[in-house]
DNA sequence: TGTACATCAGTGAACGCGCGTTCACTGATGTAC
DNA sequence: TGTACATCAGTGAACGCGCGTTCACTGATGTAC
């Protein structure tokens, strides 16, 4: 059943989007290189066809998404708005995937804490561009309302009750835009 | 090789004590039952005896570790100061239970994620306790700062370059020394 | 363009290992008298 | 207080299952002429 180089290299990237959407959803331990595959629509086997190991495909995967991120057009409030929503909370596995994976890196490869490095500097420096101010200033205000909002995502998902969690969201939400409000730039 | 009753309660804590550190380092799942019995100086196979199940382990778990948190005596600064350092981000398993755990708590019991909705409730009233000003304002700056406590260490911990990690912590303790530090209460 | 053959992407059974959990057993503790 | 027996905390071998990984095979693709 061999395939054509052009249908290879689709099946390899059903692969990565697929691996991307279910450790975002579940975890990297949680999900089977047997799931990922069916998920791609394909069986188990051939995974060793498109990666040496489970454990480079976290590598591979977390590159992948955070490429495919840094296309995306930004708006820093509405990114903001629907970053801290009960909808992003509820669906991990179409949501950020610093918030759904970050965590879980600490205990991967090197090769995937540097995806995470890479991906986190460029999400700071997205979320500078959108703020006033003096460099230095604009870098910090960047830097705690990245961690501030991984956090509150984060926390939020992890507990049980929901009054709570959606404080949290609500929250962060409204401090986020009085603090950087005045400073957004482009609307 | 029955055991004195008072034996038995104090080898539960150590099971307790024992998983809490284990897990806070790598994560629910990578740490075996056996490793945590070992850890506190006992065999595999009298693990049933204290707990039903690895899954009420880690519910029992988040209890304790909430529980005993709770007693250290609070001053914000010194909190801060402490939490956001590479110390703190160099040694997870004597680190905070939330940042070591929250995220992998999301796939965890019931049980396990209302513990952690304890946890961050008593944190969030801590925090806010030790801000000056009218108390929406506390809660939600408790909030946002405890957020972005907990999104910067979990962040700093789990990328591979050091420079970048480094600077989030200092950045992140530098905004929350401005933006608390006039309503800081006690010092 | 057409043909013959080599290549190799994908398949699915099988392997080996590790982990959570069970269970028969041991011997010290706790209790009844 | 002392004795006899029942209890039961802890032990360690064993079980069963699931997962990552391997491998012989298949049949369509790609290439050489």
């Amino acid at each position: 059943m061999r395939v054509t180089r052009g249908q290879m290299a689709q099946n390899r990237i059903r692969i990565l989007d697929a691996a991307s959407e279910l450790f975002r959803e579940k975890g990297f331990d949680a999900i089977t290189v047997a799931e990922i595959m069916n998920a791609a629509g394909l069986t188990h086997g051939g995974f060793y066809g498109h990666f040496n190991s489970k454990e480079d495909l976290v590598a591979k995967t977390l590159d992948h998404v955070f490429k495919v991120d840094s296309n995306a057009s930004f708006n820093l409030s509405d990114y903001v708005e629907r970053y801290l929503s009960p909808l992003h909370r509820d669906n991990p596995g179409k949501g950020c995937p610093t918030a759904g994976m970050v965590a879980e890196t600490r205990h991967q490869s090197e090769a995937a804490r540097h995806a995470m490095s890479d991906g986190t500097r460029a999400q700071i420096d997205r979320i500078a561009s959108g703020i006033n101010g003096e460099p230095a200033e604009r870098r910090r205000l960047a830097i705690v309302t990245w961690a501030a909002m991984v956090g509150t995502m984060i926390i939020a998902r992890a507990i049980e009750e929901q009054a709570l969690s959606d404080e949290l969201l609500t929250e962060t939400r409204t401090w986020i835009d009085e603090a950087v409000g005045g400073g957004v730039q482009g609307n």
